[in-house]
RNA sequence: CGCGGGGUGGAGCAGUCCGGCAGCUCGCCUGGCUCAUAACCAGGAGGUCGCAGGUUCAAAUCCUGCCCCCGCAACCA
């Protein structure tokens, strides 16, 4: 069977799951189950990040240890499966014994490559905090927890790695494969990117400052910065180091990740996977950011929606197809609540819903059942699932939908219903197929209601309003 | 001269790579239907495709310049 590997990025555990990690989550979800549906043999990653001075502080605001902290944090992303229906196969955590070990590996592998090096790293530092802090934590130049005290200027030994070796390595990953990443836009701007030239990064910081991640091997001194660890469990998810047999099965696989993750994931993991002799990633996918009325969300502006309002209003399926329908692949899309609420009538309520309903309804009085079919995905189907066109793959579920409705007001079944039994029957027949062709390439789209819909297909399967209309 | 994205009927968007009658959803108007979730079907009004030049038989689409909006600006996981 063939196999295949995708898996999103891994969200770092100092908050509920936002919508952009929902949508990255249903996008992935929505291609994991397609490749299911069509046979392959999937792998589908996602979990949680778990290093760091930011877990580390919050854990000590608490009084407990930090993995106890994570413990707690983890869950919610965890609870995905059943809050979204994100069918992954595999939920790692930075903290997995089997990763740390695979970090570790990894690490070794590259320092024996002679790529990682120490150097004097200088940050900016928060003495109230006692914390690092990057300029995108400033307000203002300063922090915002102390506005009133300077920041200093700190100047730590750390291991650094070094990533201005590979941009004549990553430039040949670009141009031997324009379309690893996707969409062109962001391949041509990682390209622009490193053609400009690279800075080492660093990947430690000192354990006797921020003891909360995997000691670097050999330097109980220093554990390694989150950034480097969390990427290695694209590869420790399936196995590597310790078991190569699976590892080799499933990579390359393909990356789901935000345009904010462009760099890391385009670029500085492609890089570490060079210096450590491991295979690129098949493809990196970027998505859009979600939008709140044309502006980004964020808790100042107070325009943050999450996942569990959207889940009480629309449902776990109407949530997944108001986030995948609201912007083609890789575009940014702006949400609000009239507009998905417009949308969500619009397209599930009045179209699908209640499609699914007058041809139920004037099923009901036919008197040979319908046959379901065994059925496969259409060539036009699958070539936009093959371009991650999924926006224009659900407008051709739509068109199905248009076409039975046309259909029905021609025909007018429920008067041959009285005047021609047999044409009646074999119009029923035909919007049935239909029916059961809209709710088969749901499938990936809308689990719950494709299944609720094959539901109605069998004799003890009562009917039920798939997407009642919201006001 | 930092990087990138965008400006298309009242609203939200596709189309731009590979030029060829300007498309979709919502809203509005008219008609039809009554099987259905006040739904559904047909027809219609409404657009200088940001601005100004250029190339071309032909430009939303290619080229040049300009204006406006929005993200990002490297170790933020």
């Amino acid at each position: 069977m063939s196999k295949f590997y995708i898996t999103t990025t891994l969200p770092y555990v100092n908050g509920k799951p936002h919508i952009g990690f929902a949508l990255e989550a249903v996008q992935a979800d929505v291609i994991a189950r397609f490749e299911r549906l069509r046979g392959k043999d999937v792998i589908f990653n996602i979990g949680t990040d778990e290093h760091g001075a930011k877990i580390y502080e919050k854990a000590k605001e608490e009084g407990i240890t930090p993995q106890e902290y994570c413990d707690r944090m983890s869950k919610p992303f965890r609870a995905l499966r059943e809050t979204l229906d994100i069918h992954f196969t595999n939920f790692i955590r930075t903290t997995d014994e089997f990763h740390v070990r695979a970090a570790q590996e990894f690490w070794k592998r590259c320092a024996d490559r002679g790529d990682i090096y120490k150097k004097n790293y200088r940050m900016k530092y928060c003495v109230g905090c006692e914390l690092e802090k990057t300029d995108s934590d400033l307000v203002d130049g300063r922090c915002p927890e102390h506005p009133n005290r300077d920041l200093e200027t700190v100047e730590e030994e750390n291991y650094f790695f070094r990533f201005s070796h590979y941009r004549a390595a990553l430039l040949r990953l670009y141009e031997n494969d324009p379309k690893f990443v996707v969409p062109e836009k962001r391949l041509n701007e990682i390209v622009a990117f490193v053609d400009r030239g690279l800075h080492d990064f660093s990947v430690s910081r000192l354990a006797q400052k921020m003891p909360w991640g995997i000691p670097v091997p050999g330097d109980e001194a220093h554990v390694m910065y989150v950034w480097f660890d969390a990427l290695v469990n694209y590869i420790s998810t399936l196995g590597w180091p310790e078991d190569m047999d699976s590892f080799e099965k499933f990579w390359p696989g393909i990356q789901i990740a935000g345009k904010d993750n462009l760099r890391q994931q385009s670029a500085m993991w492609q890089a570490m996977l060079l210096s450590a002799g491991i295979e690129p990633s098949r493809k990196i996918l970027i998505h859009g950011h979600v939008m709140s009325a044309g502006q980004k969300m964020s808790k100042s502006l107070g325009n943050v929606v999450s996942p569990d309002e959207l889940i009480e209003t629309f449902g776990i399926d109407g949530t997944r197809y108001l986030l995948l329908s609201a912007a083609p692949f890789g575009e940014d899309m702006d949400i609000t609540k009239e507009r998905m609420i417009e949308k969500y009538n619009a397209d599930l309520a009045n179209g699908l819903g209640n499609l699914v309903s007058r041809v139920m309804k004037l099923a009901e009085g036919m008197e040979e059942k319908y046959v379901p079919h065994v059925r496969e995905f259409p060539n036009e189907f699958v070539s936009s699932f093959e371009s991650y066109r999924l926006t224009e793959a659900l407008d051709f579920v739509w068109s199905l939908v248009r076409r039975a409705n046309k259909n029905i007001e021609e025909t007018k079944p429920w008067e041959l219903k009285k005047t021609d039994y047999e044409s009646f029957e074999r119009v029923l027949q035909e919007l049935l197929f239909d029916i059961e062709t809209i709710a088969f390439l749901l499938g990936p789209f809308l689990p719950h209601t494709s299944e609720k819909i094959f539901s109605f297909f069998s004799s003890e399967g009562g009917r039920s309003v798939l997407f009642e209309r919201i006001r």
